[in-house]
RNA sequence: GGAGGGAUGGCCGAGUGGACGAAGGCGGGGGACUUGAAAUCCCCUGUGGGCCUCGGGCCCACCGCGGGUUCGAAUCCCGCUCCCUCCGCCA
């Protein structure tokens, strides 16, 4: 949510920033209408409160019955006006709310100006990449042909894009979440959660998720439960409506969870394989932070990021996305992409974003500066640290073998128990 | 699924129609005392919004949420949400 004042005062501050996203920025006029007119009536609203107030708290004090009762039929009357007025106020403010929820994060002034991701900017790339003397096999294939990964039953289960991991697939994932945690926890200053996989619709909406992208999520149709599509929606209310202390913060966290998505959007992009599913598994991190720390807590948590491929030995690209790319709650994002030979692609494995105070707002989440004072907004970030199929990809795709088998990173060994997973059964 | 209890400021906790934005305590800030600290004592300390003759004054709203009754609601009525306890059921 943006700050309504910032619309009110500087609307072509907050235009120029739509139009930079390729937003239509005529939403600005509308929700300033909006908000000239609810003023208006809260003015008129708050003068009868006032003189009802006023006179009423004199009305036991008068002796004269009939000057008495007099007092009592003029509230009454007023009573009725004010009540008019309410109604209409409560509609007006309704309407405003509405349509605020709908503008998206202004971008950081430092972000590159452009219209779509082919306006990004590869900002930094690390690692060699692999080279084979044979063709190496996209994951599709090497993995239900040494059956670490079955596509056919995960789609008779649950249709496409659906999936199973066997055997050392499933235990190569599981080794992947429980040395990046650790990674996070214990070299970068994370505290682990273990949040709900399923929240109220309050916290779908603090996030940024509701109303805008209601098209990509599950939820229970009985009852008000939404599952996440990322970690970063219950890791952002996990501190909803708390008043945090400046001498806290930074607050950063690190959670796993599966992330459920529809991919209405995506129809039809990415079916083969499992780069795009309705369920995956991910490691989030999050951070909540002053307003001054947030720029320097954002290529931080890059940084920590970045060092997950490294040491996974996955060659990446950091590309800094352009105001037409940027996710809807976001001010500045730097994805991170890994080389996966086999597909011959840069896959998107983190996406590490500076939120500003925008979830803050929705999710009514401040703290209290050092020095006392009034409350202010936290700002927060999220980033993966990583996604896990596309690292998944990658690991398989440039650590194959002739012979199928694939090499385990020397990282994940303590976890795998093994150097090798063998190319067959 | 059944029965009951509850939701008040940063936290705990009083308050059943007007003097309550709300006692008291804790926490926080300032001061006195002290060589320093502790203890003790004194003072200050909610959030959001609006107006003005703006380092001061005034007004409005907020006691889970939404309605209602009333001249007037933290307090009465209705609906909802959430939390807790016990029983049942499932694990």
């Amino acid at each position: 949510m943006l700050d309504i004042n910032l619309i009110r005062n500087q609307p072509e501050l907050v235009k120029e920033g739509l139009r930079k996203r390729g937003e239509d920025p005529s939403i600005v006029d509308e929700v300033r209408e909006l908000d000239a007119e609810r003023r208006k009536l809260l003015h008129q609203v708050e003068q009868l409160r006032a003189e009802r107030n006023r006179v009423s708290k004199r009305i036991p004090k008068i002796q004269d019955p009939q000057e008495r009762e007099a007092k009592i039929q003029a509230m009454r009357e007023l009573g009725e006006r004010l009540k008019a007025l309410e109604a209409r106020l409560r509609e007006v403010e309704d309407r405003l709310w509405e349509r605020m929820a709908w503008i998206p994060n202004l971008p950081a002034p430092d972000v590159p100006v452009g219209e779509d991701e082919s306006a990004n900017v590869v900002v930094k790339q690390w690692g060699e990449l692999p080279e084979f003397d044979f063709t190496p096999k996209p994951h599709w294939d090497l993995g239900p042909q040494i059956g670490i990964v079955d596509f056919e039953r995960g789609v008779k289960m649950s249709g496409t894009r659906f999936f199973v991991l066997r055997g050392w697939g499933a235990k190569l994932q599981r080794a992947l979440i429980q040395w990046m945690l650790d990674l996070h926890v214990e070299k970068h200053g994370y505290q682990e959660l273990y949040p709900p996989f399923m929240v109220r619709e309050r916290v779908i909406f603090a996030s940024g998720q509701l109303p805008k992208f209601r098209d990509n999520l599950y939820h229970d149709a009985e009852e008000d439960y939404w599952w996440v599509p990322t970690a970063e929606v219950p890791l952002t209310a996990y501190h909803m409506d708390e008043i945090l202390r400046e001498e806290d913060l930074p607050l950063r966290y690190t959670a796993y969870t599966p992330c459920f998505r529809r991919e209405k959007a995506a129809a039809g992009r990415d079916v083969r394989g499992m780069k795009r599913l309705h369920q995956f598994d991910k490691v989030e991190m999050y951070a909540y932070t002053t307003p001054e720390q947030s720029e320097a807590e954002l290529q931080k948590m890059l940084r920590d990021a970045e060092e997950t491929c490294q040491l996974l030995g996955l060659p990446y690209r950091v590309v800094q996305l352009c105001t037409g790319d940027l996710g809807f709650a976001a001010r500045k994002t730097y994805d991170v992409e890994v080389w996966a030979a086999g597909v011959g692609e840069w896959l998107e494995v983190s996406s590490v974003s500076n939120v500003g105070d925008f979830q803050a707002r929705r999710a009514n989440i401040r703290y209290r500066p050092k020095e006392g004072g009034r409350p202010r907004y936290v700002h927060t970030l999220n980033g993966s640290g990583l996604g896990l199929p596309r690292v998944f990809i990658a690991i398989v795709e440039n650590y194959q073998q002739p012979d199928g088998s694939i090499v385990v990173p020397q990282v994940l060994r303590p976890y795998m128990g093994v150097d090798v997973i063998p190319g067959s059964g």
